[in-house]
DNA sequence: TTCATTTCTTAACATAGGTCAAGTGCCCGG
DNA sequence: CCGGGCACTTGACCTATGTTAAGAAATGAA
């Protein structure tokens, strides 16, 4: 499980077996059971996570009760509220399991002392945080200027996966429309 | 000029006198005049750019060929073509400046080079991806769930220097939403 | 100072997608 | 193996924003 991790990281950067080991021991594993959540509303996040099994979403709920989900991860990826963890301050965001997840977490000051400890891990943060933005520039565009139906049919293509584990009300969040206009699409499609 | 950019990233990481010698050396001042483009689409975007003075947009044109703006920065930011830059390969983007402007550019392989000569400069970099990021997640969910009125509130809000400075169909496209329709909404308010 | 261009506004009409309400099917816990 | 609640669909109607078209106001180059 750890060595999964460690296996993901060096696809980006390259660390030696001592700095995996420091890495590995830095983390610690945990479980989490479907539909319970891992980081609820003025809650600080503590933790980052890399999911080596299971799938979650992020959201917020506004003013009328109204979920909006913005990432949906599943397996070999990470998750957090990096607003929250970065700041150590409260979150506006609830982190919940889709399925019953296995993951490993690892705390701020964990991170603080492993960048120092192993600089390759900052370059991989950077790598990692710079791809993220990138995407997150992507998507913008996309909600932005794209039609629900281009934008259905991209995530078809490019997250098949997660329309073969996610319940589709979840997925018309994700893309930013009802469910009654996600079935519509897919009707037609 | 140089000493701004130092005095910008001495905000975020320490580095010492030394360290910022090699940074500032690593640098090369360039001037852009108003309407001339920084980068435009098939090109490879080759430098990070710090604007010391001016202000640019990144925006991409769509079939129809209306422009996209998903970007405006003004002085003392970095502005680039990441996707490109990073991948080296062709550019779907163009920018272009607002105004007569002043930048200091960093070529890639300059960069990859100060990674190594001065880690602090990873960190800052790994900082300011992690929170661009952070902000990129934040915007898009605002558009997603946003109304335009709430979303020009709170552009006026935050970046009412972008206002004084930047003609209003830049913002409306910024905004995602037609110049009519921010015409409308700036009537009421 | 003048003319051309760019910027901004207004109004009438069009449409994508939201809202509300109801109904079907099916999964899972007891 | 039953029953309640999710998950999904459908239809009628609504609204925010886009589209088209025109003109007024501001800017800037000659």
């Amino acid at each position: 499980m750890e060595n999964k991790l460690i296996y993901y990281i060096r696809k980006w950067v390259d660390i030696t077996d001592e700095e995996a080991t420091i890495i590995r021991s830095a983390f610690e594993p945990v479980f989490i059971k479907k539909k319970k959540d891992l980081l609820t509303p003025g809650e600080t996040c503590k933790y980052i996570y890399f999911i080596t099994q299971g799938c979650l979403r992020s959201y917020f709920v506004d003013s009328k009760g109204v979920d909006h989900i913005y990432q949906i991860r599943l397996d070999n990826s990470w998750i957090s509220d990096l607003e929250s963890f970065f700041s150590q301050r409260p979150s506006k965001y609830y982190i919940e399991a889709l399925e019953d997840s296995q993951m490993l977490r690892l705390s701020f000051d964990q991170l603080e002392k492993l960048y120092d400890e192993v600089p390759a891990l900052e370059r991989y943060f950077r790598i990692l945080f710079q791809k993220a933005y990138i995407n997150a520039l992507e998507r913008l565009n996309a909600t932005m200027w794209e039609s629900a139906v281009d934008r259905y049919n991209d995530m078809l293509k490019e997250h098949k996966d997660i329309f073969q584990r996610v319940p589709l009300v979840y997925i018309a969040s994700y893309l930013g429309i009802t469910p009654e206009s996600l079935s519509r699409i897919r009707k037609k499609g």
